[in-house]
DNA sequence: ATACACTTTGAACCTTATTCATTTTATAAA
DNA sequence: TTTATAAAATGAATAAGGTTCAAAGTGTAT
């Protein structure tokens, strides 16, 4: 046969149209099916249950943010020049995939069934990337190391994430990238050497 | 009559010792009005539904939260040493409330529907008071101002908020407060103005 | 053509939020 | 104290939706 369509993709499809516009209480599952064109049924045939349906979404859209991001990277030498990019990619990233945003920074960052499973792994908001990135910049002397790589590492995702969600709660209005290089600068004020003597962190 | 215990205390003390051990999905009324003593429809009398029920647990504890806010920083005249102290108190009441932690940062902080009802206003994790430091800051030329006062609040909240958050998805092992001290060093390095000549922000 | 395994189906089941007619309790008036 | 009235409390009935599973359908190999 040639419609080797998998009914998996087709069932995520359809859940990602309704999950766009309602709360994950207030999405049903027949609903789901119906746009799917299959019966409830097979719907538990592809997924153990609606929260499984839910979380396995965001897959493909994370693996192509991390793709995405590796090319962005690529070339750049200076550790802090990569993460003043990761800064502006990210924003920009999320900026351009509303839904998947909304999915990530509302519902599964802070999902304890999320990050205890499997799924949470391989998502990787670029977690891995930027903390190679920062404990680079350390070993290279660009990034002061007096303090831990994962402290940095809240601090960088903590900002990003903190604007992106009031962006999506108010409304997604205006756009997103446009705090890239304020973002930026306060970031890497703080955590970059600055070579003259007077500056040395006490 | 003197058991004037307010019925509508009693079902939010039932409450919030149920979900303090289970999602919200997994809480039902029968089970918080059994707690409560109370009969199921009872709990329809004070609190429109479920949802709003639980958005109100958290109430008493923000206003604690900000009466206590306002106590630790009286006395202080310096912005920079209270912003010091506000990373230092956020962390610790966070750490000694930790059912209300759960409550805010994993739950309601990101809810749409939290966010755009009355809830939200008056809780106010902070919010308003650090906003009025930074500017503060800012009026008295020790915070940098060229950066918006609402994107250095992201800064700090999002740093603030991203620890928590990693600490409790981990099971709230360790302590949090110890973050305090590097969490503002980093901060406050990125935010003030150096007062020598070779750091100007170009 | 037949047997076998794998998919798909959707009606039935079960749990739970929510409602509301009825009962109970408190308050005020006589 | 008795009666009238309003407020509070009740829990059985309703409605909605997630999940199951026995039956029907489809494809593949012998």
């Amino acid at each position: 046969m040639r419609n080797k369509i998998n009914k998996s993709d087709l069932i995520m499809k359809a859940a990602l149209e309704i999950f766009a516009n309602k709360n994950f209480k207030d999405v049903t599952i027949s609903e789901i099916a119906e746009r799917a064109g299959v019966a409830v049924g097979t719907v538990y045939e592809y997924f153990n249950n609606k929260e499984d349906l839910y979380f396995s979404i965001p897959q493909k859209t994370s693996e192509h943010f991390n793709e995405q991001l590796g090319l962005h990277l690529e070339g750049l030498y200076s550790p802090v020049e990569k993460i003043r990019k990761f800064i502006w990619f990210y924003l920009h990233y999320l900026e351009n995939h509303p839904i998947y945003t909304e999915l990530l920074l509302m519902e599964l960052r802070v999902n304890k069934n999320f990050f205890n499973t499997g799924h949470h792994r391989g998502l990787s908001d670029g977690t891995t990337e930027i903390l190679k990135l920062i404990e680079e910049g350390q070993q290279q002397g660009e990034i002061r190391n007096d303090i831990s790589p994962y402290l940095i590492r809240h601090l960088i995702l903590g900002v990003l994430e903190h604007i992106t969600t009031y962006w999506v709660l108010k409304g997604k209005k205006g756009d997103l990238v446009s705090f890239s290089k304020d973002t930026a600068e306060l970031v890497l004020s703080g955590i970059t050497l600055k070579l003259d003597s007077t500056s040395g962190v006490i």
